[in-house]
RNA sequence: GGGCCGGUAGAUCAGCGGAAGAUCGCCUGCUUUGCAAGCAGGAGGCCAUGGGUUCAAAUCCCAUCCGGUCCA
């Protein structure tokens, strides 16, 4: 490997300015330098930072002017600026256009997977940006090494080389980077050291050249020329690399470590951000501790950016992480005692990078309102676990580790807030050195993804007609490939029309006809370039067929489909920028669309997406399909375009509903709005935090929902009308939710659950009421009244009871054993709150045996015995027992069993 | 996407197979110069929904809905 490294960063570079290879002495890499007597790297831990209180460089820099001075000498060495329409000279911190990672961790990042592997032309070339990132994996250090940062900006000059080095490859890198460092910030040629080192990661690897400034790294050059490949010839790590089709320059600039080494501040977080440090410092009541000032200055900077590019707080995915920066934030804050929202903090953030990064404003009104719910969520966490804490202590006096991993783990406590709820309440509690690794076991066991199926080779592939045209319904073609399956048979013709499963569409339904003969198409799948037909029936490699597919049941699909991109925009417009696509599924019936928000959709809300929808559709706009270069595409639409995922291939489907809604979508579509009819929004759930739901049918679909909800409604008042009179009927959506939220039942268990009510109320005559809802609530009210007066037992009933009651003989104990109307526990029980009772009472349901508390009896000793009789058991407590069985023609006899034995218990022998 | 926890009175929760409880709040009296409060009494529960097991389910099992939380 040292020999490998050693051919390839032998720079003509090095050896026309006079630098000579060495090998460090304390980590035995070898490096490049002028100063031939050195001895060490210059890389940490090997020699400390010297440039703290002695700067180097021409004068200090901002960061907006290490920035522009990056940028503007790239520019002027041929490079181009890239610009995307939302965020300018930057791509998002949420990386839309990638499925393997949240967020950009890198300026390659923005060019991965696409054109690192070939498939799609770079943006331009050579080009240059300062990309934001955000590294989280270092969290602990952030705030305590002085140097690490959870955002920070990677400025890059990338050349992507088809040959060795058609546009640049190592030599040209290492000049620029020396005109750059030493021309144009000043730093002397003698204290730039260049260290050689192997870079690896996101399947890739290189050489690379680490240059070191007084102790600091401040740039990687990384020759990005090897592949993972299973069958390479290098490896590193245990995997093997072969030869990348490209040669990449993948260079990453520190823009803070520049900034921060022209300052020589004590830390980077001086030179970063200065008036924040500043602010809080002054601000803050406990403004010793450096660390959590620090942390909460760079976790502000790091929520601005994430909810500005419109990442919304979840439990899932980027949002989580989102959320795991505000609640870090939110103890910092707690911390140094500042008496400032998180909300204020974040919107001076925001202020402050609003001449840099003017788009991180456009949310600011939604990002305030996440941070205020956010702050308030958080702080019930803590009042809710502070509680659980008091209660667990009240009891055990204690908190051991199993403890204090459950309530972080399932109650969100972290383990140092628990410590000091405990020792306020006088309990030490010791926090495991390896408490985070002990959460990790936790969640070790949890199942890993099922491997995907592998996808057949050298199948024929199909034409796809329905691109051309999606209003495509028959067609001629010619059978390819067949293949026998078990209810049917796959395969291939030549082109098709029939629309294979995908994006959330379902597969188009039709037939396949040989000579009039029509065989019906139940399913259609797609791999790779194939699209493969599932017959009812058979056909042979050859034949030719006509193909028709079920038009009514595409034409509902593309209805829904294109709805669903009308929902998306008007979501959009009414709730804010951040709204974005997190799943969508199409039916017949309905189709559902997901989408991050932060809060649950309110009723109100609900009727102004469903007026807007309905909107655009009386506007009559156009549906423009269009393919597009990823480039261009990125270009005029920005990483909008892949709410529904990010299509492979260089050239993808825009999908453009002129002024409300522009998306990469390879499904099926109707050309103008018009066509949807309209839609119906059939409700709004919030299926995950930060994540909501609308179902909504379009066209007929709409109407045929409507119809059964009438049916529904219609059923509702026919059965609640035996008790109540209706006089009006109307708002029939609108009166069905509002019942179901009264039942607290689902619409379709209505019919059912309000026979029931009805059954249990006993209501007599008939009341009159202005509408359904009026007659639920009363139906319940009054059903309330009858629970209730079944729990009373009239005194005359009592009186009854006791009139039967037998004396045993030789005890002043009377035993009563009858049936009631009444429920037979309350009963019972209170024939036997007066001393000297043994009752028996059936109610229709079960037998209850109760004893006055001075009869000595154990009645548990006799329950079993009369429940078997009716072919059950029984118990209870020594005073009060239930029993029954199913035979409920018993009854008779289980009582005078009952008397029976109480007599024989009781009596005196 | 996966794991864990929870849904009982207006609020916070206890009960976890055998007559639905506590604390705070609310209402009515009494006590106090007033306040804080004290005393006595009272109202307020489809124990989330649907199904199953059982003689018996708030309690056990399954599903659904709602909420919380951790991890990738």
């Amino acid at each position: 490997m040292d020999l490998f490294l050693q051919k390839e960063c032998d720079l003509k570079f090095f050896h026309k300015n006079g630098f000579v290879r060495k090998k460090c002495l304390s980590c035995g890499a070898y490096f490049w330098t002028l100063d031939k007597s050195s001895k060490l790297c210059g890389d940490q831990p090997c020699v400390k930072f010297s440039f703290i209180g002695k700067p180097v460089g021409k004068k200090p820099l901002s960061l907006s002017e290490v920035r522009e001075s990056f940028l503007s000498f790239f520019e002027r060495n041929g490079h181009s600026r890239l610009s995307y329409p939302e965020t300018g000279e930057r791509c998002p911190v949420v990386a839309r256009w990638r499925s393997d990672i949240y967020l950009t961790i890198a300026s390659i990042a923005d060019f991965q997977p696409h054109a690192t592997s070939g498939e799609v032309p770079p943006p331009a070339n050579p080009l240059v940006i300062s990309q934001p990132c955000i590294r989280l994996n270092d969290l602990e250090e952030v705030g305590v090494s002085g140097r690490h940062l959870t955002i920070f900006e990677m400025m890059g000059h990338h050349a992507f080389n088809k040959n060795i080095d058609e546009i640049y490859f190592k030599e040209e890198t290492a000049r620029l980077c020396d005109e750059y460092f030493v021309k144009n910030i000043g730093i002397p040629r003698e204290a730039i050291n260049y260290k050689e080192e192997l870079w690896f990661g996101g399947g890739n690897a290189g050489p690379c050249l680490e240059v070191l400034v007084d102790g600091l790294e401040i740039a990687t050059l990384v020759f990005m020329n090897m592949k993972e490949d299973d069958n390479g010839k290098f490896e590193i790590n245990d995997k093997k690399y072969s030869p990348n089709p490209l040669n990449i320059v993948d260079t990453g600039y520190g823009l803070e470590r520049i900034a921060w080494c022209t300052q020589g501040t004590r830390t980077v977080y001086e030179t970063v951000f200065p008036e924040m440090v500043n602010w809080l410092k002054e601000n803050a009541k406990n403004n010793s501790d450096m660390i959590s000032i620090y942390s909460l200055a760079d976790h502000t900077k790091c929520l601005a950016f994430m909810l500005g590019d419109g990442i919304i707080p979840s439990n899932v995915k980027a949002g989580y992480l989102a959320r795991l920066i505000i609640r870090r934030s939110l103890r910092f804050i707690e911390k140094i005692k500042l008496e400032a929202s998180l909300r204020e903090l974040v919107e001076t953030q925001l202020d402050l990078l609003e001449k840099d990064f003017s788009s991180l404003k456009l949310r600011k009104k939604q990002i305030s309102e996440i941070l205020d719910i956010e702050t308030k969520r958080f702080s019930e966490t803590l009042t809710k676990g502070e509680s659980l804490i008091n209660r667990i202590l009240k009891e055990k006096e204690t908190i051991d580790e199993n403890q204090l991993i459950a309530l972080y783990d399932t109650h969100g406590m972290p383990p140092d807030i628990v410590k000091n709820i405990a020792k306020s309440q006088g309990v030490k509690v010791k926090i495991p050195e390896n408490f985070e690794s002990m959460v990790a076991e936790l969640h070790s066991h949890e199942k890993k993804e099922e491997a995907e199926q592998g996808i057949r080779l050298d199948l024929p592939s199909t034409e796809q007609l329905y691109y051309k045209d999606h209003y495509i319904r028959e067609f001629d073609a010619k059978v390819l490939w067949k293949n026998k399956i078990n209810n049917g048979t796959e395969v291939i013709i030549d082109q098709t029309a029939f629309y294979p499963e995908g994006g959330g569409q379902p597969a188009d339904i039709g037939t396949l006809s040989k000579k009039g003969a029509e065989i019906s198409v139940k399913n259609v799948t797609k791999e790779g370039n194939s699209i493969i037909h599932v017959i009812d029936g058979d056909l042979n490699v050859g034949d030719l067929v006509h193909g028709e597919i079920d038009w009514k049941h595409r034409y509902t699909l593309m209805k829904h489909h294109t709805g669903t991109h009308l929902v998306n925009g008007a979501l959009r417009q009414l709730l804010g920028e951040h709204i974005w696509q997190a799943g969508s599924q199409l039916g017949l019936n309905n189709a559902r669309f997901d989408f991050a928000h932060y809060k649950s959709i309110s009723d109100s809300e609900e009727d102004e997406i469903e007026e807007l929808v309905n909107q655009f559709i009386k506007q009559t706009v156009s549906v423009e399909k269009k393919i597009m270069d990823r480039n261009s595409a990125e270009k005029t639409h920005g990483f909008r375009l892949y709410q529904g995922g990010v299509p492979p291939g260089n050239s993808i489907r825009v999908l453009n509903i002129h002024g409300i809604d522009v998306e990469a979508c390879g499904g099926m579509h109707l050309n103008n709005t018009s066509e949807v009819e309209k839609i119906r929004i059939i409700k709004t759930e919030r299926i995950q935090d930060g994540v909501n739901r609308v179902v909504f049918a379009a066209g007929k679909m709409a109407d045929a929902y409507q119809k059964e909800e009438n049916d529904i409604y219609d059923q509702v008042v026919n059965i609640i009308s035996e008790a109540y009179e209706i006089k009006e009927k109307n708002n029939i959506s609108e009166q069905l939710k509002e019942v179901s939220k009264i039942f607290s039942v689902s619409i379709d268990q209505l019919d059912k659950t309000i026979k029931r009510f009805l059954d249990e109320s006993k209501i007599k005559g008939k009341k009159a009421v202005k509408n359904l809802k009026e007659a639920s609530k009363n139906l319940f009210e009054d059903w309330k009244k009858t629970q209730k007066d079944k729990k009373k037992v009239t005194s005359d009933e009592i009186n009854k009871l006791i009139d039967k009651a037998e004396i045993i003989p030789g005890t002043e104990i009377k035993v009563i054993a009858e049936i009631s109307d009444y429920e037979s526990t309350t009963t019972a029980g209170t024939i036997t709150r007066e001393p000297n009772y043994v009752a028996h009472i059936y109610d229709g349901k079960k037998i209850t045996s109760s004893a006055s508390l001075n009869v000595n009896i154990d009645l548990r000793e006799i329950a079993p015995e009369i429940g078997k009789i009716t072919g059950g058991s029984g118990g209870g407590k020594p005073k009060m027992t239930q029993c029954g069985g199913p035979d409920k023609s018993k009854i008779e006899e289980a009582l005078k069993l009952a008397k029976q034995l109480t007599i024989k218990k009781l009596g005196k022998k």
